[in-house]
RNA sequence: GGGCGAUUAGCUCAGUGGAAGAGCGCUUCCUUCACACGGAAGAGGUCACUGGUUCGAUCCCAGUAUCGCCCA
């Protein structure tokens, strides 16, 4: 292939569209299945469909593109599968408010119509998220691209809830859930975010049925709710309370009267007043202590958390009270309840309090216990081997610190409510035969506030149904046909849907074609490394290893990658409504997609949230800005003879490199293994500035800036072939620009990213040339210091000398002048004694001295003065060994290295110590 | 209330039982032949606090404070 030139600017935008349909046409993101080398899968933690790219995404593609490339480099079979989630409640709320917005509902239109406006919105802005990730880079085969509601991944729901109901691992009853009364769904545990309030503490007196003249105070945070209380607790212990237990009391504000029970669970006798109110339909604590003793449940609130008229007259309210609250919020209800409170005077005290209130994870309105009928995954027995997975390390979850989460979590996980009151998303595969269940089908579509009792009216049920839990669902992976026990064919499915992360907890091998025996399930499945954010570690993880060990008899990862919380410069968890969040798509244009990227990677700390700053991202483009010079130099430089010879003959600076090179790639290759993306960065960082910029493109100058230079031929050699590495080791964290790189230069094969990964070349490492250059780098820094501390520019200081007491460093520099002399621009002299007057002499490491000779018209107070904070601070630091040395405790206990190493370094400090002494005695005497 | 994590340079963060590190920012000098999105030289830190273990602690342990996250 030609070798175009470089342009004089790197332009991300042009050189990021052109290799990223360049990838993509050529197929270079597809797994070859002939291949016969081991195989290596990751899945998408799929996107919400109908979402954009955000910053969190970016980070999370950006984590799994770089150990894709690489892995694929290494010449694994890889796979890379990506795709997106339906979403249901998230998805259904935005075309709801769509619809809102045309002053429609979806009650208006009808499910299927519903529906079928859901999927075109879906096909609208579906393919919006996934051409945002390809312009990320990422190399996910997207001729895979998979959706949870495809007719694939749809037959695996199916056939997970059949063969879980048909062991019994799924069953629907009527329990307290949480209820969103905005979604008008019920909700799993986990999608309820609690948060800290500020509420109150309401003291309440409920006087005794036989004897109004005691009374009981009951303390509570919901006055409201009392209205469906069904008893009052105290504990069994408690001395104050011990002969009301077994006796009654009258619910205020109503004509009923409850019994007071004993509660050692329920009830803390520091809290409040030692006495509660138990609501078992309104709370999941009243609810647990309503089982134990067996107490009637009063549902008050209706579907919308209003006061339900008919739950209100079930609790025998007060009928004029009963009028005022009729289909009143909580608020209003509590304002209501208060306020009759007072009038009778029931109410005591109200103080602060701090609380918790649980907010629906999709809107954040706030969620109320809800007693209704569900569907249930009977959780224990897919928890027992999940916990097994993680505990024997069959699945290791990085960073180690959030396996304790994980195990916590599900050790004391509950069953999960999976039915929800929505309509997108995988219907639940049950139907129910009308005639079998006549009395436990109700049409609910003309009732307000509470479902109705008057049975299921019509013979074509409506979209708004109650199905009592008492109901005989026919599960089966298709629609039956029939009712097996009356042979009735009147059958009606049921309208929840599933919760969306119940097809999520599918995904490695759902699309990967199970339940069928695919040829990718077979080359792919368990997959290698899952990579997400901690959020969905309960939602998503654990369901995933849960259902993959159920249904495939293996994990569904080996690894669990667990990164961080992307946040603002000033550590806020971004949002749209605070205005600070960071759009990853306008970065990747204002500083080219591969340095945000490689900030992203950088700041990927284990354990740690990102706060992003822009300036970081501003960094690494000038980051990709350097290499790219870099790459125009050695364009510049390499024409002309090449010799490819032995590492160990070539000009020192090259044999220098190539040793750091070697130490850089073992360095890379590591921090990859070690899922350290930070680490790896900053070695590629640091190594491509501040070794191979630095330092090797100067020493490399002089002989290619020469004409005939008998080490130019080697030179260019080593420099094609040391970029060509480097390119190769950044290739998987900056895709875009290693490319456009790699194709400019001379190369074999069609793309950098199918090209092997660099390993070590034991060949390479030479600690001698390391040595040497250390040498050399400390000669010329203390060279330039000294310059900088007369303030004077190269053209002034004509020589440099150097000295050692160790020959052998004095002849290495002697070896290494012509080096030297190119960078200082000065002559070097290593044959001599440096002269005593008017040159300045300091200590420049490996016991070596160099001296410059000082001009005459130089002021030398500041020299002065700052040579002698250099011997304050050596003193210091002497002093501070040799209390080390001769105390006897250090020299019997501490390990013989350590004296050696520190007997050593006081030597050096002395030696140093003299020299500047030496120093200042002479820049007196010039002064003087 | 329970659990976990953090506290290191002005900012964002690495790091280690035996001399405090990086990037950005800052100061000074330099448009010289890849790069001013650059080069060179610098300044800047009681490693939150208090105890303990140790010959030696920023690092290990205990407690305190502040902040954050998760769970209830």
């Amino acid at each position: 292939m030609a070798s175009p030139q470089l342009d004089k600017t790197y332009n991300p935008g042009e050189v990021e569209q052109r290799w990223g349909a360049f990838w993509i046409e050529r197929h270079l993101f597809q797994p070859n299945l002939q291949d016969n080398s081991s195989s290596f899968c990751l899945v998408i933690p799929p996107p919400n469909v109908t979402g954009s790219l955000h910053v969190g995404h970016a980070l999370n593609m950006t984590i799994q593109d770089i150990i894709i490339r690489w892995r694929r480099m290494q010449g694994l079979k890889t796979l890379w599968l990506p795709g997106t989630d339906h979403a249901g409640i998230a998805t259904q709320n935005v075309v709801e408010r769509q619809l809102a917005q045309e002053g429609q509902s979806r009650e208006q239109l009808g499910r299927q119509a519903f529906i079928e406006r859901v999927w075109k919105w879906r096909h609208q802005s579906g393919d919006t998220i996934i051409e945002q990730l390809k312009q990320l880079g990422a190399s996910c085969d997207w001729t895979r691209l998979r959706f949870t509601m495809d007719e694939g991944l749809s037959l695996a729901v199916r056939e997970v809830f059949v063969r879980l109901f048909e062991e019994g691992l799924i069953y629907r009853g009527e329990r307290l859930i949480n209820w969103c009364p905005r979604c008008l769904t019920a909700l799993s545990d986990i999608e309820v975010e609690h948060e800290s309030i500020k509420g109150k503490l309401y003291h309440i007196q409920y006087s005794l049925a036989d004897d109004p003249t005691l009374s009981l105070i009951v303390a509570t945070t919901r006055p409201e709710t009392l209205l469906g209380d069904t008893a009052v607790a105290v504990h069994p212990e408690d001395p104050r309370y011990q002969h009301y237990i077994g006796k009654e009391v009258r619910v205020p504000l109503t004509t009923r009267t409850i019994p007071i029970v004993a509660d050692p669970i329920l009830v803390d006798r520091e809290f409040g007043t030692g006495a509660v109110k138990i609501t078992p339909a309104h709370d999941f604590n009243d609810f647990e202590a309503g089982e134990r003793h067996g107490l009637p449940r009063l549902t008050i609130l209706d579907f919308q958390a209003r006061m339900s008229p008919w739950g209100l007259q079930e609790a025998q309210v007060d009928t004029t009270l009963r009028a005022a609250l009729n289909l009143k919020s909580i608020q209003e209800a509590r304002a209501i309840v208060i306020e009759a409170l007072e009038k009778d005077e029931l109410l005591l005290k109200v103080e602060d309090h701090a609380m918790a209130i649980g907010k629906c994870y999709r809107c954040k309105t706030v969620v109320e216990p809800y007693l209704s009928p569900q569907w249930f995954v009977k959780i224990q027995p897919l928890a027992t081997p999940a916990i097994q997975a993680v505990e024997t390390g069959q699945i290791r979850i990085i960073p180690d610190g959030w396996k304790n989460n994980y195990l916590g979590w599900m050790r004391q996980i509950k069953d999960w409510c999976i039915s929800r009151q929505i309509w997108w998303g995988h219907q639940i595969p049950a139907w129910y035969c009308q005639s079998c269940n006549k009395d436990h089908l109700l049409d609910t579509s003309h009732a307000v506030g509470a479902p109705s009792e008057e049975g299921f009216l019509s013979g074509q049920p409506t979209m708004s149904c109650f199905i009592t839990s008492d109901a005989q669902p026919i599960v089966s992976r298709t629609p039956p046909q029939s009712c097996p026990t009356c042979g009735g064919t009147n059958l009606f499915q049921d309208p929840d849907v599933l919760d969306t992360w119940f097809s999520s907890a599918l995904w490695p091998f759902s699309t990967l074609g199970w339940p069928e025996k695919t040829e990718d399930f077979k080359t792919f499945y368990p997959t290698a490394t899952l990579v997400t954010g901690l959020d969905i570690l309960f939602f998503w993880v654990a369901r995933m290893i849960m259902m993959g060990l159920k249904f495939t008899g293996k994990v569904p990862f080996r690894d669990v990658y667990i990164h961080a919380l992307v946040r603002d410069a000033e550590g806020q968890k971004m949002s749209k409504s605070k205005g600070n969040v960071i759009d990853p798509l306008t970065k990747m244009r204002q500083y080219g997609t591969d340095a945000l990227r490689f900030t992203l990677a950088s700041m990927a700390s284990p354990g740690r949230d990102i706060k992003l700053a822009e300036e970081r991202i501003e960094g690494y483009r000038n980051f990709a800005t350097k290499i790219w010079n870099a790459a125009r130099f050695i364009q510049f430089h390499v024409h002309g003879p090449q010799a490819s010879i032995t590492p160990e003959s070539r000009p020192f600076p090259d044999q220098w490199i190539l040793s750091r090179l070697n130490h850089t790639i073992r360095e890379v290759t590591k921090a990859f293994e070690d899922y350290r993306f930070d680490q790896a960065a900053s070695i590629l960082y640091q190594f491509i500035w501040h070794e191979y910029c630095d330092w090797f493109i100067e020493l490399a100058k002089p002989c290619l800036q020469q004409e005939n230079h008998p080490d130019a031929p080697a030179t260019r050699h080593t420099l094609l072939e040391s970029f060509e590495v480097v390119q190769r080791l950044l290739h998987p964290m900056m895709p875009f620009i290693t490319e456009e790189i790699w194709q400019s230069f001379p190369h074999e094969g069609q793309s950098i990213m199918t090209q092997p990964f660099p390993t070590e070349k034991p060949e390479w490492a030479n600690a001698e040339a390391e040595q040497a250059f250390s040498l050399l780098q400390s000669f010329i820094n203390t060279a330039r210091t000294a310059r900088a501390l007369l303030n004077i520019s190269s053209s002034q200081t004509p020589f440099v000398y150097g000295t050692s007491t160790h020959g052998d460093d004095t002849a290495t520099l002697t070896s290494l002048k012509p080096y030297i002399e190119s960078i200082l621009r000065s002559s070097v002299i290593t044959d001599n004694l440096i002269p005593p007057l008017r040159t300045l002499r300091l200590p420049s490491g490996h016991f070596s001295t160099i001296g410059i000779p000082v001009p005459n018209e130089i002021d030398l107070q500041q020299v002065v003065k700052k040579i002698q904070k250099q011997i304050g601070e050596k003193e210091k630091e002497v002093q501070r060994l040799e209390s080390r040395l001769s105390s006897p405790d250090f020299k019997e206990k501490a390990e013989p290295s350590v004296i050696q190493e520190s007997e050593g370094r006081r030597t050096k400090l002395a030696d140093e110590l003299d020299i500047l002494k030496i120093t200042e005695q002479q820049l007196a005497s010039m002064t003087a």
